[in-house]
DNA sequence: TATTATTTTTAGATTAGTCTAAATTTTATT
DNA sequence: AATAAAATTTAGACTAATCTAAAAATAATA
């Protein structure tokens, strides 16, 4: 069994080497859990014990299979219990983070396939991050950045990369959510912010935010 | 803010001392969270330290106003993910308890008072037991053991005094849910067993079965 | 009421997870 | 390659929650 520290500690290594197959500085994951990197290290020690992760003193870690599984089967559950708050206690897209975080650390198979089939089966949560089947797979789908779209060209709100209350908040006011529409007018090369058209209306973003919207070509 | 440990220290209080009003003993504590006194010792020292419980050395604790809220808001929440996990999930009434337990603990008020209206405003679990409002206030239906029942009668079951997997398995098997007819045929006096219908099959229980089941008159 | 039994508390130890400060290893730079 | 800088680990300490064993208080009984 494992604690509710080391799944977190799991998530944060599943996170930073993306779905766990890239080495992991204790540094890195220090900084994700918001821990000092002895408190990582001592982490690091028992979840090798553990046969969770592959570990060598200075040389960071990597995801056993073992490990992987459990860090994608947290991160199944935190997504689709994000759906959940969305679809069906109507929290919105900046509410679900948090409570999320408690949730996804309950343990019952079948709570989670039941959820899982209450909800449809979904393939994404509310912000267009991808839900790792029970087996902890993940289909990701092809999405880049709207800042890498050309002038002129149309595409469609796919996801977030920064999941932030402030950025979702700030999309919200503006009206863009995923499905939503949109099309690049111009450029500003000093700074690389944009012009859009958001259905009708048009709007001047900033680079930061095209940088961490993902969109896909109409 | 109070640990998962305190919330459970504190559900026990208010369990034993039936909402909190009665006066409660170390060693009650101790048997119902399966610890030793010593350990309960600590934790009251500490619930009292937060005003959470009124404690004076060998005389044992009390709920304070905010003690009682907080188990409570607990037991609430334990009662409406039961109802949840049965209605939407289909879980059986043996099957919600370990996770209910899990859930309880989840700390979000828009959570939970979602959850309450898309259940519908539930006032029972599916145990029948009563589930406490926003401020921690239940209302009481009243409600008789079987055993208390005479011949020739007729009542309702509401609920159960024994909610463990056994006794509920050995009741779904006879066919016995929450609002299920029964009517009391006979009377063994030698060990008080009974020979009761339900709906029209005849079936004879034990004092014990007939000591756990709240029914009230038809 | 004196003595015994029971309950409760205290004292001291243990484990998980964290921390600071110092030591060690690796990496970068002269 | 030698040295400085950065990253990582170790050593030792702290807190929350638990335990065992012993001491103290209360309750029961002769």
């Amino acid at each position: 069994m494992t604690t509710l520290s080391e799944e977190n500690y799991l998530k944060a290594i599943y996170h930073i080497g993306k779905q766990g197959n890239i080495a992991v500085s204790t540094n890195s994951i220090a900084e994700k859990m918001r821990t000092k990197a002895s408190s990582a290290t001592d982490m690091i020690k028992k979840l090798a014990e553990k046969k969770l992760v592959d570990y060598k003193r200075y040389q960071g870690v990597t995801l056993t299979e073992k490990g992987r599984l459990i860090a994608a089967i947290v991160v199944r559950k935190h997504r689709l219990w994000e759906v959940f708050l969305v679809e069906k206690l109507n929290f919105s897209w900046d509410e679900v983070h948090d409570v999320a975080e408690q949730l996804e650390h309950i343990k019952s198979e079948k709570l989670t396939n039941e959820l899982d089939a209450l909800l449809g089966f979904p393939t994404e949560d509310p912000h267009g991050d991808p839900i790792p089947d029970k087996e902890g797979y993940i289909k990701e789908t092809e999405k880049i950045l709207l800042s890498q779209i050309n002038i002129g060209e149309q595409c469609i709100c796919v996801g977030v990369k920064d999941s932030s209350t402030e950025y979702l908040k700030y999309l919200d006011k503006n009206k863009v959510a995923l499905g939503t529409s949109l099309a690049v007018i111009s450029k500003e090369p000093f700074d690389n912010s944009m012009r859009i058209a958001i259905e009708s209306e048009q709007l001047v973003i900033s680079n930061v935010v095209a940088n961490n919207l993902f969109v896909k070509r109409d």
